[in-house]
DNA sequence: TAAAAACAATGATATTTATCATATAAATGT
DNA sequence: ACATTTATATGATAAATATCATTGTTTTTA
């Protein structure tokens, strides 16, 4: 089994703070599992118990709306943690965890963490600025919700997903989103969604190649987006 | 000047978590300030540099979005504090919070709150665990505004005020907001959420008492809400 | 107390977005 | 390789929502 000490997920999380004896009890304690595409990592109302590395791949964080539909949260990727949250608050998953492409993640147990929580203070002070983070994104995330249009979310996502992704080496998005996900991200029907797809292409902003999207005008894409 | 042993805030707060010591300590640093209805607490983009304590009265947490409208993110009320994840973050204000009644807050300086971090674990986990319930109240409203009609919206919404703050002996919402208040706290126009309460109105869902609002059918309103 | 300002209400209309139907293209299983 | 499913695309239409205009009603201020 491979060592945290190496692992990227130390070198880009809260548990950068953690020193090399807890770098060992880390390596001990931790089981490692392979997710394939669309398979969950964990689910809404799920007793989680401990908390994820991400090591490889990236996942969406998705929430079940009272009318049916799944809406994407959050896209998490490798080098981050899952499951800090309810691991805090001492409750269920908020949300799903599903994996977007093929995941290679580590669990690690409720109490190591918890252990760490207690005697390392830097390293709590890490998890908490990184839920900080996540509270200032997701007030940020519902005011867009509420006040922008779907044209406009939509471009704030197209480069959103530009900038933290990158792309390929034929300049399409590198995180490959279907029509449906990109809905469930902006909050919108499908059929909207591919609709503002087409019209952003005939506009020369976006190419569609195939299922895979080009941002040809970034600017204006910021521009429309606000 | 008022201890802070007795005050309605430590008895709600994280800063239940306190012990006799360091209430004295809170005592002596502490500064009260009456804040008037309509008033700024703080701004968006302000440096804070410590918390809020409300002894009285409540405040909406507004953020700015880039069409240059004001949503309502959050109602903050008597025995809540404001500015932890400012602190902790030890970033400006990602909202602004302003008064909508009169009210009285203390305010007490970062430094001292950190103190209280680093040597009292419970008081640590208390605002730790008061932040990750804003970040899953955040998700959850993040996915209302994304999936959610606006006349679902509004009914969820006057039930949240009526469960929250109560009503008057005429049965009228005890707090106030304007219908322009109401419109930015449900992320709609301002007329667009009057007309909804006049069909609310005509529907014998609610009544419209001048400016006051009387919930006549909860359990219609919820139904509605989803 | 009168004038001005802010707020609430409603009609008319335009725009945005969702829904339903259908067609085509791509992926999947056998 | 072909049938079946799934995803993408687009038209037609309905429903939701925003915008602009106008009026009446409070509240504030001079």
């Amino acid at each position: 089994m491979s060592k945290c000490e190496q692992c990227i997920v130390r070198e880009f999380s809260s548990l950068k703070a953690l020193n090399k004896d807890e770098l060992i009890k880390l390596s001990d304690c931790k089981t490692s599992k392979i997710i394939k595409k669309g398979e969950n990592i964990f689910e809404e109302g799920e007793n989680v118990n401990g908390i994820f590395c991400i090591k490889d791949g990236v996942c969406k964080l998705t929430k079940l709306s009272p009318n049916g539909k799944d809406h994407i949260v959050k896209l998490v990727s490798k080098g981050e943690l899952l499951g800090q949250r309810s691991m805090i608050s001492d409750e269920p998953a908020n949300l799903s965890a599903v994996a977007l492409e093929d995941m290679q993640v580590c669990f690690i147990p409720k109490n190591e963490i918890l252990g760490f929580f207690d005697k390392n203070n830097q390293f709590s002070m890490n998890v908490m600025k990184t839920i900080c983070g996540d509270l200032k994104s997701a007030d940020e995330h519902m005011v867009n919700m509420a006040q922008k249009s779907v044209k406009e979310r939509l471009a704030e996502t197209l480069v959103y997903l530009h900038e933290t992704f990158g792309t390929n080496t034929d300049s399409t998005l590198k995180i490959q989103l279907s029509r449906d996900e990109l809905a469930s991200m902006i909050g919108t029907a499908t059929e909207s969604c591919i609709r503002l797809l087409s019209d952003f292409n005939k506009l020369g902003l976006i190419e569609l190649v195939g299922k895979k999207i080009v941002l040809k005008d970034i600017n204006k894409l910021k521009k429309i987006a606000d």
